[in-house]
Order: C-alpha cells, then sequence, then structure tokens
DNA sequence: TATGTTCTATGGTGATTGTCATAGAACGTC
DNA sequence: GACGTTCTATGACAATCACCATAGAACATA
C-alpha cells in the first residue's frame, strides 16, 4: 500500500553522518537536506516529529553500525585478547577512514544531551547497554564468570570511546594502538584466570 | 594603567559552565552575556576573536580545573591503585554535583570541532597531554616503569573520559565506581610489578 | 479511467544567530 | 579640570534557524 520513497532514509543516513562530525546543534536541516539530495518539502512528512525524530533515527542507525562491528569481531576472535585487539583494530579503520573528523555519534549526543529531550537522551543509553552487551558476550564466548565480563565489557566501551576522543584530538590512531594493546593485555589476564 | 573590568573573566567562567553542558554550537553568546550579566555591548571589545577566542579561553579554564583535580589526588595518594580510585571518585563527585548535565568540555569540544577552527583542536590536545602526563606523574611517584606510567595514564585518561560519558547517559555515578574500581585494579597489578 | 494516498515544490513565518558601528559613559593620569 | 584610555549602551546588520501551510505532482489501487 504504501509509495516509499528512499528519502527518508536518505536523510537519515546523512544526517548520521553529519550529527557524527558537527553534532546536533551543530548540524542545521538545511545542510542536510542538501547532501542528502531529500527533497525539503517533505521534511515534515517524512519526520512529523521533526529534527528530533531525525536525530534519534540518526542515533539508531549509527547504534546498530557499531554493533554489527562488535558482533563481527566477537564472531572473529577466539580467545578475549585477541577479540580486544580486534575491536581496537576496527575502531582504529574507522576513524581513520573518515581523516579523524567523525567521532562517536552517540558520545557526542550524550554530552549535547538537554533535559528537555529525554528520548535522545535514553537512546544513547541503550546504546551503550547494547554495545556492553555485546562485548561481554564475545568476553565470555569460551566461559569464564560471565559478571567479571559484563564489568570488563562495560570498561572497555569507556576505554574505546575515550580512545576514539584522544585519537580525534591527535588525529592520530596512536592512541587507539597503545589503549587497545592495554585493554587486551588487562582482559587477557583477567579472563585467563577463570576458563570455563 | 589598565581599568580592567570582571566582565571578561565573567563571561569565561558562565561559558565554560554552559559549554560543557550544550556544547559549543549548542550555547548562543546571547545566553552567555545574559547569565553572566556582562554586558553585550563590550563583548568584542573583550574578545576581538568572537565566540572562537571565548572558547578557547573556556577551554583553557576548565582544562585547568581538572588539572588541579588530577594533581591534588597524585599529592594526596601514595599508591598508584589509591590514585586511581581517588581519580574516580573526583570525577564521580565532579558530574554529580551537576545533577549529570554538565560533562567534559574538551571531550565535546573535541567532538564538535571542525577542521575550520584549529585553534580549538590544538587545545582540546594540549588539555589531554597536560593531563596524561600529570597523571603519569601520579602513577610513577613510587618510580617504576616511566615509559609504562605514562601507556598506563593515556589508557586511564581515555577510559575516565568514557566512565564520564557512561554516568551522563545513566545518570548516575555508578559506571564510574566500577570502571574505576577495574582500573585501579589493572594499575595496582602493573605498577607493583617493578617499584623502584 | 477514476479515486485516494503518498510525496514534493514553493514560499514564507517569526525567532535567533554571530557580528559590528557609533556614540557616550566611566575611569586613571597629568 | 583636561586628556586619553577602557569599557558599555544602543541598535542594527545579513544570515540562518526550525517549522509549517498550501497546493499540486506522482503513484497505487480499483
Amino acid at each position: 500500500m504504501p509509495r516509499k520513497s528512499d528519502a527518508r532514509q536518505r536523510a537519515i543516513l546523512t544526517a548520521a553522518r553529519l550529527f557524527q562530525r558537527q553534532g546536533y546543534f551543530g548540524t542545521g536541516l538545511a545542510q542536510i537536506l542538501e547532501q542528502s539530495g531529500a527533497p525539503k518539502g517533505s521534511f515534515y512528512h517524512h519526520f512529523p516529529g521533526g529534527k528530533e525524530e531525525l536525530a534519534l533515527e540518526a542515533i539508531h542507525e549509527a547504534s546498530r553500525g557499531l554493533e554489527s562491528l562488535f558482533a563481527a569481531a566477537a564472531e572473529a576472535s577466539e580467545e578475549p585478547g585477541a577479540f580486544v585487539r580486534t575491536l581496537a583494530r576496527g575502531i582504529a579503520y574507522w576513524i581513520e577512514a573518515s581523516d579523524f573528523t567523525d567521532g562517536c555519534p552517540v558520545a557526542i549526543f550524550t554530552l549535547e544531551s538537554t533535559p528537555a529531550a529525554p528520548a535522545l537522551q535514553e537512546a544513547c543509553r541503550e546504546s551503550f547497554v547494547a554495545w556492553q552487551r555485546l562485548i561481554a558476550d564475545g568476553l565470555s564466548r569460551n566461559g569464564g564468570d560471565r559478571a567479571r565480563a559484563e564489568r570488563l565489557a562495560e570498561m572497555l566501551v569507556a576505554a574505546l570511546e575515550g580512545a576514539l576522543l584522544l585519537a580525534m584530538a591527535e588525529a592520530s590512531t596512536r592512541p587507539i594502538e597503545v589503549i587497545g594493546e592495554e585493554l587486551a593485555e588487562h582482559v587477557a589476564t583477567v579472563m585467563r584466570s577463570r576458563g570455563s
């Protein structure tokens, strides 16, 4: 029954890219519509909730992208230490591909979020939780203390977010490599102490 | 010889607070001037560089605040593990005091920063480097491998930034406590292996 | 072909953005 | 008191902001 234009999806993808580069307030609707090629006349037809609804979709889109990255890394790694190294490599590749301009959209929305937009804050929280769970799964693939894996996963989410930040500031993947190695060592030590 | 009004300093302090709450683009000059009580007529007298110059000063101001926090923690802690716990406690207290609305200004500027404003990006990089050095100093107060301390310090900066982020998203100090404990354990283990 | 839904073009709304020019007030110094 | 500097009040600038109303085009179904 629906006609389904691709304008909505194009806008979301473009918005996700721009938001993670300039933030929510730094990105105007005009710029999004122009770069996406989406017609400006139908914006509020596709997004009755306006810019905030678009941002919500953009967060979900960006979150899903990271989720698949984490899931793939877990799938490809047998041992916890190798898993962490794969994660770091993936993030390094990701930030380098944008010439160190595109940071984590969830992070920037978390920092910019106002109490006036609780939906966005909630979406960010959900993303972090989802990432933590995926990483905990990857850490405990070979068994081991699940509770400890979840605590480690939370630290990994935080440390990788921070590493991404430092990499952007320095315009180099070096911080990610250094921190990734440090994390891999720690995780390997901790998870080795009790296997299944 | 100069008359020296306090309008400039007031604007900087207010701007620093608002920037870390809403970001650079999310904070208007009007709001800064209104909340600081600084006269709007003299803004470009005090800040010929406009909003960007104000932002630069705000970053320096915020960075110095964190620097003194880190230095104080180093001063108060004898052992690396306790030092990390003190850091985490300080950050947790800090974010809680603002009801989880005021994040790290350096982080948000790093994420929002455009290639069009290299001065801001450079200031953020300098802040991270300064923090890393202070933390490395705190870790190696009792001797130990300095190079390793610096790598650990870089990871600590990243992880604490990430922990701050998760705490904001969750509106709770819990992530900081969990991550802080995990970090303290790791640091204590690593730095114990070779003391002076 | 007729009908109803989905999508888009056009144009404009009031509000706010950062920036600035001009003039005068407040002050220290001679 | 006169002079020169430092600071501020006022008011305006063009540009952009998010948002929306109206009307018509494009399409699917009947």
